[in-house]
DNA sequence: GCGTCCAGGTCTACC
DNA sequence: GGTAGACCTGGACGC
């Protein structure tokens, strides 16, 4: 069957589907020549789609029937994986008078695309730190197609912590290939299933940015980078999440190519307030699309 | 095909 | 609080 949602006014489904690697990592998959994001529901079982762009709103594509509670749902998954809340119209009042910048809001760019939970964004975002592209994509799709569920179409759901939990220390090392980060999966999936971790009240939580940030970093794996990507990825722009790509782009556009410090990164972006993270974002990635 | 080196972010021990 | 070394993998490179 067919669910189309409209979309808010200020959205751009391309802008957003690139806005970062996310949409190369399953249970995404990403069809450049159709324009089209598949992914996997976690709904009373898991269902998989197909999301398309189609005038102001979007067509979601799923396996079957399904009832009205499900319809309601997988609306709600939509709108958060895409932001569909995010007001951005502060981010771009800020950039409307800057020369080299004020293409963010004309071309509705700032929406990163997050998965339907925390603990999704979580574990991917220690994928992503000190290796590869190649082996984060290596180590998401192990997690998945070795611990997710399986929809009657053969596509798969990301693993939930009590299936992660389920595992022993070994099978994230010589299984997932994730090397070091072997114990800290184990460790995260444990406190999560066993209700010692909440992680998905980050999303809702009135606490301060920094003392948040100081939250995630108690988990293993998580340090400066990872809790200000995931940061990000929660609505809070205050961290830049410096990666050795982030500040290779700015080498090259802001100093000639030339290494610097962080501290000179810091500086340059202070001008942009708590927006500081999404436009070092933006202004790097612009050339993506 | 094999061995070596390198990039990558975080943790731990140490100062 | 700051710093050095270890962690582990895939990929690039030389032989």
């Amino acid at each position: 069957m067919n669910i189309f949602i409209e979309t808010p006014p200020d959205f751009e489904f391309k802008r957003t589907v690139l806005s970062h690697g996310w949409c190369e990592l399953r249970p995404f998959e990403f069809d450049p020549e159709n324009w089209t994001l598949s992914m996997v529901f976690n709904l009373n079982r898991p269902v998989s789609a197909k999301i398309y762009e189609d005038e102001n709103q979007l067509k979601i594509e799923v396996d079957g029937d399904l009832n009205s509670a499900a319809v309601s749902q997988i609306k709600e998954d939509v709108a958060r994986i895409f932001r569909f809340n995010d007001d951005l119209d502060g981010f771009y009042q800020l950039l409307k008078n800057e020369k080299d910048l004020s293409w963010i809001a004309r071309q509705k760019a700032g929406r990163l695309l997050r998965s339907t939970t925390v603990f999704e964004d979580l574990i991917k975002t220690i994928c992503t730190t000190n290796c590869s592209w190649s082996l984060t994509k290596i180590m998401v799709t192990n997690l998945v197609e070795k611990l997710g569920q399986t929809t009657t179409d053969g596509k798969m759901l990301f693993p939930s912590a009590e299936a992660m939990a389920e595992m022993p220390e070994e099978f994230y090392r010589n299984e997932i290939r994730s090397g070091y980060r072997a114990p800290y999966f184990k460790e995260l999936a444990d406190h999560i299933a066993r209700g010692q971790l909440e992680v998905e009240h980050w999303l809702t939580t009135d606490i301060s940015t920094k003392d948040l940030k100081k939250e995630m970093k108690q988990v293993k794996g998580v340090g400066d980078y990872a809790a200000e990507n995931l940061l990000k990825l929660l609505g809070r722009y205050d961290g830049l999440a410096l990666d050795s790509w982030l500040r290779g782009r700015f080498y090259q556009k802001h100093n000639d190519g030339n290494p610097c410090d962080d501290q000179k990164i810091q500086l340059h972006y202070e001008r942009f307030g708590k927006w500081r993270g999404l436009v070092i974002w933006c202004e790097m990635t612009e050339k993506w699309m």
